[in-house]
DNA sequence: ATGGGTACAATATGATCAAATTTTGCACTG
DNA sequence: CAGTGCAAAATTTGATCATATTGTACCCAT
């Protein structure tokens, strides 16, 4: 059986002059948030050095910082893997989401202004978009985008930190959801999140996040148990 | 003025036959866990390499792991230093510690033999006798133990690391508090916490933990808001 | 103050060594 | 004679270091 190769054209997207060891990461980062990375799927350094066309050590600088992320996890004989999740995993997920990003929601509720809001009914249109067209990456992207920006408005930059993490760790599980069910399976109460924004209500924010976030994680709950 | 310097004399304690920058990683993840770094101070890739006499890949690697953690900070133009954390910070991982450790001191709650308890007692009885004492370094270790051992026993890996981070953020700040207000002035719930587990009472247990870490948070942010 | 030069620290690479996995080959058995 | 299993070699990957290069800040002269 063969796994999916580290691609090779994996063309580094400079961000103007960052250092090398931030791209990699920055790379890798967006390869595990959207799911382009198989969950058990091993991560080499080699592998990266010679597709990548960098040296190891910004290689590895970038590994480490996604271990500690929860990104990749070290597999005790030195190597390195997408992780693969259980369901006392998801468990914990869900409860530690709920309780920072309904949070972040609600702080961000008390901040936005009424084209913030546009803004983010301007992503959630997208969305929509995507989830019609069947196109799963799209969905990834606009979905994180959403709650990003959302959270973004909170101003708590550890908390914040904190739900960055806990996506990285399912990025590449609720890929493999969606590429099994496909998008029409994917309800979310992002709508609910902007009505209540709209009113001000800022507990209602942040309920029917809490919502959103348990629906989504349910479903790769359900995906992982009946695997 | 002239900050604390890097240790030259840091044997890198060796368990086993960890790879190099593994122990680098620990070395300095319990210097910062304990407030052995002073919170502002300047970390150097060059000083550590000097100073453990390692080479810069190992060092390097540990320093962005650590950064991850958030116990140490990018500071933009290539400098890294121990945080400084402002009252926002302090409430934000207020909200995060409650959240995540109540929850983890109620799971731990259902899984705790009696002689688990015990075992929890004696770390708090040593704790009491540093805190007489006066010596901040045993209080602080001894506290980090006793929340440590508590939590180990829910069986949460991932809500674990969760909390392993926030208590990366506040140990160069704790330290700073104890040491001006010394030891004395540190009151915990842990007698409350270690009541509610032998009654069984998970609730409470995790009320109780709530209330330590309200507690312990507030000195910090006390101390931050009148200097 | 401002601007150039110097010193120092960070970044990145390639070389080298060590460890682990995979492959290969051989012997032994049914 | 074919198939299985073990063992050793070969290959791949990881870990560390030494060195060259680049960027930043500090200092001094103007």
């Amino acid at each position: 059986m063969d796994l999916i190769k580290n691609k090779a054209s994996l063309s580094l997207a400079d961000g103007g002059k960052q250092p090398v060891h931030e791209q990699v990461y920055q790379t890798l980062r967006s390869q595990i948030l959207f799911g382009e990375l198989v969950p058990g799927q091993p991560v080499t350094i080699q592998g990266l050095t010679d597709s990548l066309g960098v040296g190891m050590t910004p290689v590895r600088e970038a590994i480490r910082r996604l271990i500690s992320d929860g990104a990749l996890v070290f597999q005790g004989n030195r190597r390195v893997s997408v992780p693969l999740l259980n369901s006392g995993d998801i468990q914990q997920m869900i409860f530690a989401r709920i309780s920072i990003e309904s949070e972040l929601s609600r702080r961000a509720a008390a901040n936005l202004q009424a084209d913030d809001i546009d803004h983010l009914e301007g992503i959630d249109k997208n969305l929509d978009r995507m989830i019609a067209d069947g196109d799963v990456g799209g969905y990834l992207r606009l979905n994180q985008a959403f709650h990003e920006t959302l959270y973004s408005y909170a101003n708590a930059p550890i908390l914040n930190d904190l739900a960055e993490r806990l996506w990285l760790r399912f990025g590449p599980s609720l890929r493999v959801v969606c590429g099994r069910f496909g998008t029409q399976s994917l309800p979310d109460r992002h709508k609910d999140i902007i009505t209540a924004l709209r009113n001000g209500n800022a507990e209602k924010v942040a309920k029917a996040t809490a919502q959103d976030i348990e629906q989504g994680m349910e479903l790769i709950s359900e995906a992982i148990s009946s695997a």
